[in-house]
DNA sequence: GTCTATAAGAAGATAGAC
DNA sequence: GTCTATCTTCTTATAGAC
């Protein structure tokens, strides 16, 4: 890896915990192994790190969508998957999207990073509300809508019952990265949330 | 009011759009009119107005939830007089809910602030997982225990009915602080959110 | 590309007059 | 209690040697 690389990942740990004014320069530099004039022959200024972080993020993002067909190609493929889950099954897959949500290391630190810049910077704000939003909200409604098109729920709009789906989660989410030591507390709500979550949207008498 | 209330009171505004760093004495001393050395006669430093500021948010949220009878001695009373609801009346309530939280003028400030400062501040951490997570569903799902006794839903957890309930308000609560441009879409989902839970919860053949 | 030395300026805080 | 003037420290950024 490059220093380039290295300043743009150190300094992207540092943003997310202490936010962009309270790391310094000399931060970075010292969590790369440099000093912090050395760091200006890689980028002009301390805001150009920032904007190369926010370059990663956004192009990181739009790849990571794309894959998952959030444009709503891969949809109906994703719903025949589900249609044969057990519930057993479907839980372990909301947790295993909760987890993989907090514990990949970019995921974390850019939806920190986004947390403590929303109210500064309003293309951060508006990345915010789309990555942990409308995007997820999108794809979970078109998921659910193939499952009550398939006659697996109670009829019902599927926005909101995406809406009932990934609210919870999202709240774990945010309760997680503000006290790590809650996970185990949240996984289990996680079960418990999607256990009640199909029950009650299953079909009457089912 | 006295000059050093309204320091405080600027300081907060400051804070929550800012944060602590990037709010400078000088800043605060402007919003309040007065110079910065003034400023040093009512507080020995900035570190003291944070201070004062967590305070405040302390004791208030305290008198606020001693109020609301979090501590469960009211909710019997409380779901008195939810279940005589209509589901238009139980609507224009969780509106209503939504937009206090999200108006009210400390409650907005004060939560901005713990948003901005909760990944430096363990303090500060756990107050807002009790003031937006823990407590808002321990309110919640006391009430619906009851209304659950009295047979108005299906029987469910109500602790995790709460979590249905409530984390679609502050996932929308969340959204407008961010993007207060949002709050005409935001209420359009709650009142769809509320029907749709009111109608999924409800025993079958209701 | 990295370093030491240092300039330039910002921000917190104090001194002392009024 | 508020002000002007000032001190101190911290932080960004540059200069120039290696």
């Amino acid at each position: 890896m490059t220093t380039k690389q290295k300043i743009v990942e150190e300094a992207l740990v540092l943003f997310s915990e202490k936010g962009y004014s309270d790391v310094y320069v000399s931060d970075i530099a010292s969590a790369v192994g440099i000093k912090a004039p050395s760091l200006y022959k890689h980028f002009k200024n301390k805001q150009e790190i920032f904007d190369a972080i926010l370059e990663e993020l956004k192009t990181g993002y739009t790849e990571h969508t794309a894959s998952l067909g959030i444009d709503g190609n891969n949809s109906a493929t994703d719903a025949g998957i589900y249609t044969g889950l057990t519930e057993e099954a479907f839980i372990e897959m909301g947790k295993n999207l909760f987890l993989y949500f907090l514990h990949d290391k970019h995921m974390k630190l850019f939806r920190k990073l986004l947390t403590l810049e929303q109210f500064r910077n309003s293309e951060l704000a508006d990345l915010y509300s789309r990555q942990y939003f409308y995007d997820p909200l999108d794809y979970q409604s078109k998921l659910l809508g193939f499952l009550l098109a398939g006659g697996k729920f109670k009829k019902a709009d599927p926005e909101i019952m995406a809406l009932h789906f990934y609210t919870p989660i999202y709240a774990l989410l945010t309760l997680c990265d503000r006290q790590p030591e809650r996970e185990q507390e949240a996984l289990e709500m996680i079960e418990a949330h999607i256990r009640q979550f199909n029950r009650i949207y299953a079909e009457d008498g089912k």
